[in-house]
DNA sequence: CCTACAGCCTGTAGTTACTACAGGTACAAG
DNA sequence: CTTGTACCTGTAGTAACTACAGGCTGTAGG
């Protein structure tokens, strides 16, 4: 049989495909040390394989709920030293489940207010308006 | 009778504590023309009138409302300008209740996927566990 | 009148999490 | 062999500030 293309092997542009992160990205991502510095081939392309991909996936779902990096690093240190228990990681998240519900709470009360304020117009021509009355006080 | 302090000019300091706004960000606003340049006293310290104070106030409470400067600096082109219509300034009202709507959407989502998550967790010591098993789908 | 010390000045760098070049090399297909 | 795409490095830009560094000023106490 003919020798033919290995699928585990990756270059930066076919994982970014199948992440769905920018390659710039990815280069970032290794620039400030959350993605290991892949090997290179002769050319000096960036090589990677399947722990790349599965690593990649974890932060790019971890960004996507909402973790900053900083909090992607600490999930990740625990995966890494692999003695991480469910109750660190279960603390991490219940913590970042509490910024979301606060962060929900200030913007509904935006929310509140806006409606409110933008109720209050006559949505008229005159210049005396009352949003921009309410943005003075 | 004696002279008195002038209450109606203030120290970049004076103008900070009325509003809240840190001295910087004061500075800062001047530097990206979202406050004017204030007459200087001899020494070259800003002075500052009622004007400002309104001014500084409302870009205050429009930012706490979480209008990005770019919308702030809309609105103050129609305050400035003096012609708005109440209807220009409501539809810019709208539509940034809006993208407070969808974020709040978002977040709301982002919560159940986290409360999903961190509910399955057994809290235990086991280092199998179903909140990384998530992320690294 | 002198000395602290708070307050002000300018200008630059750091923050977060990327994104977007600029300028150049490599490789694969037709 | 040429053309086009993918890759390389390194830097600058984005939003909206914040935090210095290094230096002058204004004022209140002694």
């Amino acid at each position: 049989m003919a020798p033919h293309k290995d699928v585990t092997v990756l270059s930066i542009g076919g994982l970014s495909k199948r992440t769905g992160v920018h390659l710039e990205t990815v280069r970032y991502y290794e620039n400030i040390g959350i993605m290991p510095k892949p090997p290179r081939s002769a050319a000096g392309h960036r090589r990677y394989d399947r722990e790349h991909l599965k690593r990649l996936t974890f932060v790019k779902r971890s960004r996507e709920l909402g973790f900053t990096l900083k909090e992607v690093r600490a999930l990740l240190a625990l995966v890494d030293g692999g003695d991480y228990t469910c109750a660190e990681v279960h603390g991490l998240t219940l913590k970042h489940l509490h910024d979301v519900r606060d962060k929900i709470a200030d913007l509904q009360r935006l929310e509140a207010t806006l409606a409110e304020i933008s109720d209050k117009c006559a949505k008229g021509t005159i210049p005396e308006c009352p949003v921009i009355e309410s943005l003075f006080r």
